[in-house]
DNA sequence: GCGCACATCTGAACGTCGTCAAGATGCATC
DNA sequence: GATGCATCTTGACGACGTTCAGATGTGCGC
């Protein structure tokens, strides 16, 4: 009832504050990177007073929360819209694997977030896992329609988690400075992670077959 | 000079403090979880002032680089012993990587303090890349001896880099408490951890041919 | 054997952080 | 137009990383 779709013009005497803290936060993330992402910078960002937030959210990690759920649905749409892009079922789980991969170097400190949020739970992030429209059940949908036995539930289960492992794996290290003279000797960032992900069984499937 | 294999006795009017605290900051990893490593508790759990390890270290990271190291070298050490245990050539990438994500699992926030170290470098772990003896070219090495071809530089390059993306994946994952009906039903941690790796192209190339 | 230089440690301090309780402020409803 | 409640501010607390001046012990040259 607090961020309803009523309330997308001001309703409160501040302004819908809760919002403005969860892009003052991104704000902050993009321009000053993770380290500098204080509540009360964020208040300070937002024009508000450190103790503001807490009537939004619960604590810090409450805060980071909403970030790392803004990151997933940004995620969702990058993943979207490579759906969209008619590329033919075989390449398809490869190019998800490029567009997560890119996603992640494209928003670095973003992604951060999104992961230490879930790992200080020992939980999936809710948007990947729990609902129907969820990414997880995208990336399966993905794999059966690139050839997988949709029968063996098993398989599916674990190729869809080494799906996930792989792109994540690769989204952390794929910034590392070693690899710069691979990538240019490759012809660039996507050649490289392509390549990478070919040796990933469970992404070069498509082409396999 | 300073921590030289003389100084293993006690050699300043206060020991070597600076073992002492990496010690300490391990033992409170352990302990308390990552969130309780702060400079000042290490100090206190190693009885000394708050200001004393800055005659050690620069600043907090550098303590953190040394707890690091020590995690890579245990992390060797645990790679040893799967390379000394006979196991055919063909199915050893995959034990070095179960190997691997157990040491994360068991280790959690000594696996995370060395990733984060890292990552705040945009650099791979010195212990990982840059010796002769590196872990990374030990990954190399086992490739070529489970049948990858040693005269493609591209692609080995490619393929020990997918080997440890896929691992890292893997060991950030594998402790999500999503995952554990699966597991049950596999029989356990480390069959779920193989089922995942037969997945990953590089891990099952020893078992296909 | 002694004093000196230096490495090592302590104590106190600064600014920042997350968080909380008490009070001020303004919106919505009757 | 007064009441009630959500919202925001002020001020405070303890913990953190870091610095600096000064205390303390250790090993070296004499």
């Amino acid at each position: 009832m607090r961020e309803s779709a009523a309330a997308e013009t001001r309703p409160y005497h501040h302004g819908d504050l809760r919002r403005a803290l969860v892009e003052a936060a991104c704000r902050l993330l993009e321009t000053e990177g993770p380290g500098a992402l204080s509540l009360r910078a964020v208040a300070r960002e937002a024009g508000v007073s450190p103790a503001a937030p807490y009537h939004h959210f619960k604590d810090k990690s409450e805060l980071l929360d909403a970030v790392a759920h803004e990151g997933w649905e940004k995620l969702d749409a990058a993943f979207e819209a490579v759906r969209r892009s008619g590329i033919a079922p075989g390449h398809l789980v490869r190019e998800l694997g490029v567009a997560y991969v890119c996603f992640a170097r494209e928003h670095p400190a973003l992604y951060r977030v999104m992961y230490d949020c879930s790992r200080d739970k020992a939980d999936m992030p809710a948007h990947v896992h729990e609902n129907e429209e969820s990414a997880y059940r995208r990336v399966k949908e993905t794999l059966i329609s690139a050839g997988a036995d949709p029968a063996d539930e098993v398989g599916l289960e674990l190729a869809t988690i080494a799906c996930w492992c792989a792109g994540h794996g690769l989204a952390e290290m794929a910034s590392f400075k070693q690899f710069e003279p691979l990538k240019e000797a490759l012809g660039g960032e996507e050649a490289f992670l392509r390549g990478v992900l070919e040796h990933l069984g469970v992404f070069a499937r498509g082409l396999q077959r």
